[in-house]
DNA sequence: TATATTTGACCTAATTAAGTCAAGTCAATA
DNA sequence: TATTGACTTGACTTAATTAGGTCAAATATA
């Protein structure tokens, strides 16, 4: 499940437009279209307002929303998963020694 | 292990100076610093440079630099790890289903 | 045909990349 | 202790990329 997928979804059983929802949101309807397709990713303040327009728990369509960052970097990657688990290496060492 | 520390593991291996290998790099030895701090990422095309100087797998190399990047992206998040596992499901979804 | 969506081309603003350089730190040493 | 050599840091720069869109035309879909 990608970022776009979940914002159709919502917004389907929600039987509302693009038209509707871009408007809510403040964009062209052109621009969800691409998102829903995930040829471009919206601004992070727009997933409070999803949030708010579905009853959505804004900590699931963050973790959607980063997915697809990481996602867009190793898309084309033939290590992209090597890459993925090294990065969780890298992050549960800076948990437990909280470099940060 | 991060690509910083993998460098400067190399680097160290091989006594050689900062600023030697910086220089190999065509860099100054104040970004090299940087870089083996995680302060800074190098460009991809120096991983060439740096699996030939210290006869190390380019992949080896590659999978660490793509993860810096990701972890860039976590770093701060809360949710990092949750993101982590939902991004390993959309390469893996997209693997199956050849969608690119 | 009308309505909804998709696509491509385009745009500007903001951010990140990819550094440099000089001053500062830190450890060993003469 | 003053000096040196290796490294770090902060402030800065410029070039490239990405973010965050718009709009009109093309395509479904009912």
């Amino acid at each position: 499940m990608t970022l776009g997928q979940k914002i159709r979804e919502l917004r389907e059983r929600n039987q509302m437009l693009q038209r509707e929802l871009a408007s809510k949101l403040e964009v062209g309807d052109g621009y969800l279209s691409k998102i829903e397709r995930d040829q471009k990713i919206l601004k992070r303040e727009h997933l409070k307002t999803l949030s708010i327009i579905f009853k959505c728990p804004l900590k699931e369509l963050e973790a959607l929303w980063i997915a697809t960052k990481i996602y867009d970097i190793v898309k084309y990657e033939e290590t992209g998963l090597e890459a993925l688990r090294v990065a969780e290496e890298q992050i549960n060492y800076n948990k437990t020694y909280a470099k940060i």
